[in-house]
Formats: structure tokens, C-alpha cells, sequence
DNA sequence: ATAATGTCTTGACATGGGTCAAGCGTGGAG
DNA sequence: CTCCACGCTTGACCCATGTCAAGACATTAT
């Protein structure tokens, strides 16, 4: 077994992909054993980055994906006036800088929103793997694909959808990434500030407020600062109108699929 | 040189990747001309699909990716209330079909606008065919990339931009896709109706018809129908906000590259 | 040519949500 | 423990854009 390239050697770091609870998630699709002690081989684990870290930022070279092993990231970029605009939160199991692929540089930055820890994958060297393994080159396509897809709807989802569709979707969609997961689906904490998610969904902060306030008093759920509990998840979905939206059970379930 | 496996054999269907002006666009990435007749092996043209034809529907299972080679097309869901909901439109030298790579089904329709033919490129063979020349796989990867970082953009371009703003940042788009495959990046007719595009831009078709009317009486373009003539684009820019912004060479310098 | 059908435009009006400006609460630093 | 600062909430107000309804125009069929 090769040494360890460990960027930075810290005590607890060193983890295969094969004892990984989110290797499912980052790579879904069926690797045999050996395939997965190569890409073993060239999966780095970084020392963990604090809250305000940057992963990487805008235009820098790209080098390697990233998937999030711990903690959770937003990537944004800089608008004409300066202003941040989020693009993406990133939670365990999701993988992040596949939009850099294009030009070799990443069009946005990305910042951890509290202690996280991501595995690096050099993109050279997957490159290089998928051309020997055919399920990776598979999951590669499988995965971007999906972030295609995903992008596409949560595009539409936020065009032309009400304030209160958008928050009803986007509540959703975490309860079932984390669900993915295996934690809760109706209870997490909501790892980015009112701030960013407000961003995130192009809505002011204060439309937020008045959101989760409102959504409170209907009884849809329960808001302790960034602890949120889900009491009616089928009213949200209502709200959401999700059938064949995000809220709907179809992205985690097409990962899995074939 | 093989049969053409042409799926209809009409008169003038066959032409080969190597012969066409669009290659270059459909799958930007250098492959030498042995490379380039493997490729070929597996494409297949189809007759022309007529405006309002369906090339696939939502749901169908997934056999193949597409390259427009004349026409357009839109793609589109059907949201909750059965409302269409336009996510894409396709012009001659791109690619659609890839967000269907994830889950095997098509997550979306795809119309003709008017008469408009495609290649269509099996994704078995061509996966496998990407397993054996590198550039192929990278080409791939990157057109994925460049899509997932194309919907990125769009997506909070529209999320939370005035109508005017999206207006901007459309045409500026058709402008440069237009001009990527050499045709006048000043004039040009919009393949789909006002409708439709206001659809995709999460407006009224009212408020696109006042901001047409609106950037004329600003000297900033001529509209006859669905011809139009950008008089100012540097204005239409600086509308757009469009620094980092689809309007800007970014994305069709980026395809290119490297 | 004329009718019929659909598409685009225009006007009047209503409203969701943005903006501005305070006030409140909480958690970290001293 | 107290203070400060930041993030969140709340209220008042207003504007951009959606909606409804009608009319102009164009395109195809008769």
C-alpha cells in the first residue's frame, strides 16, 4: 500500500474510501475492491478548514474535485458590483469544483461555513483512472450529469417561484440531503446564516424573516436559530408544488439507480 | 469506411464529423483524424425533425445524446400545474441530452423550433469509445463542466436580476452563440416566440414586450419580429452588469481552450 | 381576397417583495 | 458580569412586475 500524500500529516487523517460511511454518496456507483484501493491511492485528506476558510477562490488553477467528508462549504462569486452571490452550499457526501473542469481555472471560490474537512481528488489523476476503470468514467459522467440536472431545476425553481416556494424548496431539499445521509430528515441544523440562505435564493434577508416566521405560525415548522424542525413536511411540499421538484424523492433516488 | 447505420437514409443525410463546420463546437477538443472516423462510426443522422416535432420526452429512456446541426430546439418540463416550463434552448454546434446521463430517463422534453436536424451520438458507443481515446473523455468532461458552469451562471443571473437585466444578459447570449458559429453577432432572428422566451426568463410576456419596446425607443436594438439587430451592445452590457456575466467571451473562449 | 386563428402589444390596476430604518437578542471579548 | 457587535426581526413604504382585458397585427386556411 503506498505511503500516504498526505498535504498536511495530522494524527487522525488517514481514511480509505473503502471504510468511508459517504462513499456512496461522493462516488455512486459500484467499484470493485481493488478499483477502489486505486482511487484510494490518489484521494488526498487535508487538514480540516475553520469557518471562513477558503477551499479555493475564484480563477484559481484547478487542480483537483473536492468531496466533503465533514462540515459544509458555500461556493460564490463576485458580482459586477462586488456583491457575493452564492452559488452552491455543499454538504457531506457532495462533491464540488467539477464546474472548474471546463477551463482549468474555478469560477467561483469556495468557503467553508464551519469546520470542514474534504477529501481531494486530483483531477489529472481521476482523469487518468477513469481511462482503466469503466465504472469510474461512469460515475464521473453520472455525477455531473446530475449536477446538470440538479442546476437546471433548482434554476427553474427559483426563476419564477414565489418567495415562499422558494424557501419551501430549498428547506426541502436540505431535509433530504441530510436524510441521504442518514441523519434527519425533519430536524437539522441549517449550517449557513439567514444571510447566505436569503442570497442563495435571491430574497431579501428580511423576506426570510417574514418567511420563517410565517411558515412557524402555520405550524410547518419549527425555527430555533439555525435548528430547524420540519412539522409538516407535507404542507411544505404543497407549498413547494414539488412533484417532479427537488423536494421530490427523485435526486437521491437516481443517484442510486443502475 | 463503414455503413452508415443512418437511422432514416434520406438523399443528403450523410456527411462525415470531419466535414462539418459545426465539429469544432460540438465537441471542442483536438482529435486526430483516425480518432475523428471512430467517432464517426457511431453518429447517426436522423431526418429533420419539423417545428414541433419532438426529438425526446420527458421520461423516455435515455439512448443517446444530440448535436444540433441546423435549426433550434427548446427543452422544457412540465411543472406542477402541468404549465410548461422552458429550461433550455439549443442551437446548431450544441449538445443536449447530457442531463439524462444520470438516472438513464430523460428529465426533460425536447421540441423543435422550426425545421432543425441533430446528430445523434448512442451514449453506449460513445462511452466506450471514451474509454479509448483520452481526448474524447476530456472533451466530454469539459462540455459537462462547461454546462454545469453554464447553468451556474444562468441560474442567478435570473434569479435575482430585473427584468431588463435578464433581457440584456439573453440577447448578449444568442448574440455570442451566434457569433461563436460565424453568423453576425449583431443580427440575428430568434428562433423561438416571444412567449417562449419570456418563459425561459421566468417574466410575463407582457413585461417582454414593454422591455423590447423599451430598448428600442433606447437606440439599444431593432426588433422586426424575430429578427434582431443589437445597435448598442456596449450598452447592453453595461445592462447586463455583464462583467463575469455570459455576455462577457468567457464562455466561448473557455470551450476552446486548451 | 377574406376569414379565422394565434401571437404580440398596450393600458390599467394590484401586489409581492425589495428597501430603508429601527429595535431586539445572543454570544463572544474583556 | 457587562458591553459590544453582529445577525436577526419587525414595521412602513414604494416600485417593479405580474395579471387581466382588450385591441393590433400577422399568418394560414378557405
Amino acid at each position: 500500500m503506498p505511503v500516504e500524500q498526505g498535504v498536511v500529516k495530522l494524527t487522525t487523517i488517514r481514511q480509505a474510501c473503502s471504510d468511508c460511511s459517504l462513499f456512496q454518496l461522493c462516488l455512486p456507483v459500484a467499484l470493485d475492491t481493488s478499483d477502489v484501493e486505486l482511487l484510494d491511492d490518489i484521494v488526498q485528506r487535508r487538514r480540516p478548514l475553520r469557518r471562513g476558510d477558503y477551499l479555493y477562490r475564484t480563477q484559481d488553477p484547478f487542480r483537483a474535485i473536492y468531496a466533503v467528508r465533514a462540515g459544509a462549504l458555500k461556493t460564490s462569486v463576485l458580482s459586477y458590483s462586488g456583491e457575493e452571490q452564492i452559488t452552491g452550499f455543499h454538504l457531506p457526501g457532495e462533491i464540488l469544483g467539477l464546474d472548474a473542469i471546463n477551463d482549468n481555472h474555478h469560477p467561483c471560490s469556495a468557503m467553508a461555513l464551519e469546520t470542514t474537512s474534504v477529501c481531494e481528488i486530483p483531477f489529472e489523476h481521476l482523469e487518468h483512472l477513469a481511462l482503466k476503470i469503466p465504472g469510474l468514467q461512469q460515475s464521473l459522467l453520472r455525477i455531473m450529469s446530475k449536477e446538470i440536472f440538479k442546476e437546471q431545476e433548482l434554476l427553474h425553481a427559483v426563476a419564477k417561484r414565489s418567495a415562499e416556494e422558494r424557501l419551501a424548496i430549498a428547506l426541502l431539499s436540505f431535509s433530504q440531503r441530510f436524510g441521504r445521509r442518514g441523519l434527519s430528515k425533519t430536524r437539522f441544523r441549517l449550517p449557513m446564516s439567514r444571510a447566505d440562505l436569503s442570497n442563495y435564493l435571491g430574497l431579501a434577508p428580511e423576506t426570510m424573516s417574514r418567511l420563517f416566521r410565517r411558515f412557524q405560525e402555520q405550524g410547518l415548522l419549527l425555527a430555533e436559530g439555525k435548528e430547524v424542525t420540519l412539522t409538516e413536511k407535507a404542507a411544505l411540499l404543497d407549498l413547494a408544488h414539488a412533484r417532479g421538484c427537488i423536494g421530490a424523492e427523485n435526486q437521491a433516488g437516481a443517484a442510486r439507480k443502475a
